[in-house]
DNA sequence: GAGCAATATTTCAAATGTCAAAGGTTTACG
DNA sequence: CGTAAACCTTTGACATTTGAAATATTGCTC
């Protein structure tokens, strides 16, 4: 059995012996991380075996197939959660394999803006319908009215996070 | 403004285009990762500021503090969905710091066991009540019927995932 | 007891991630 | 004008992550 084959069981064994009514939050809090987890490494499997991608690069790719015109680097850092210093490396790899062009613009020459190749978007268009559909499958044992309801309720728990950052990030 | 300030803004930009009833599947998706990624990174932001730790560390850390006789690093693994190989780093500079000891018992000499040291234990104490109140204020102004509803929920996505994957892992 | 499958950990290469600091460019102010 | 502040990207050090291959040890079988 190789390594990757025996990873994730469970990450809630930490509150196994939680009193009732107690420390929901954290309960809450890791059932979410290890759901997040588990579908993130499914993707990410599929992306590889079938794209030869990475989940950052798809994620990057999904930000540009959306602004044709391309995003400046720090834009793109914004869109996908990626830090600014990590951009670089990423956008330098999708050059090298012909997937993305990197340009600076006359006007302002501290400016790198980052945009899709016709490789890129051709990958990209094929890589987004595979994608939505392995969601669609692995969440096809759930109610559409739980699916609808659990996104307005998670975007209740994240405007409460964004209420209490102790540092800045906002949205 | 440093670059740790710059961060995060939302990755649901992605399906900003899409229509009613249509990939409610990959909204969700999208809104799951990415407030699971902004608690992560108060999170991790916190434990660093306060304890000098990182994420890792303290999932590690929580295994074995619930297992005072130690761990083996393969149950590690698992248990805290941390691959195999990651462990060991991990562990290795766990052990650097004086937090955690490793032993190989007589029986079986390929076996690793790690354990917390007295250190370890006081560090850990204190860091898993900070975190517990952490998850509490950020999801402050979350009604706590919410908060059971969506760990329901979020179980049966889970399950469902579970239930849909392409290679091996289970639960 | 030699050989082989199973088990447990380590190692490796490549990519990603954080954070901090340094590099150029542009803008604005005195 | 000249220079400081602001802006954008890159770089660097280091930790983590994945996936796969290599090691080491044990247990079983013939």
């Amino acid at each position: 059995m190789t390594e990757s084959e025996s990873g994730i069981v469970d990450l809630e064994i930490i509150v196994q012996g939680t009193q009732e009514g107690k420390k929901q939050e954290l309960r809450l809090w890791l059932r979410m991380l290890s759901t997040t987890k588990l579908i993130s490494q499914e993707i990410r499997r599929r992306l590889r075996n079938e794209f030869g991608a990475t989940l950052p690069q798809f994620d990057l790719m999904a930000q540009l197939y959306r602004e044709r015109d391309g995003l400046r680097l720090g834009e793109l850092s914004k869109r996908t959660m990626v830090t600014n210093g990590n951009v670089t490396g990423l956008v330098e790899r999708l050059e090298t394999d012909g997937l993305v062009l990197r340009e600076t613009p006359d006007g302002d020459r501290r400016v790198t803006v980052a945009k899709l190749t016709k490789k890129g978007e051709e990958l990209f268009a094929a890589m987004a319908a595979a994608h939505e559909g392995w969601l669609r499958d692995m969440m096809g044992d759930v109610d559409p009215s739980i699916i609808a309801e659990l996104w307005r309720d998670i975007g209740g728990v994240k405007s409460s996070v964004n209420n209490h950052l102790s540092g800045a990030a906002f949205d």
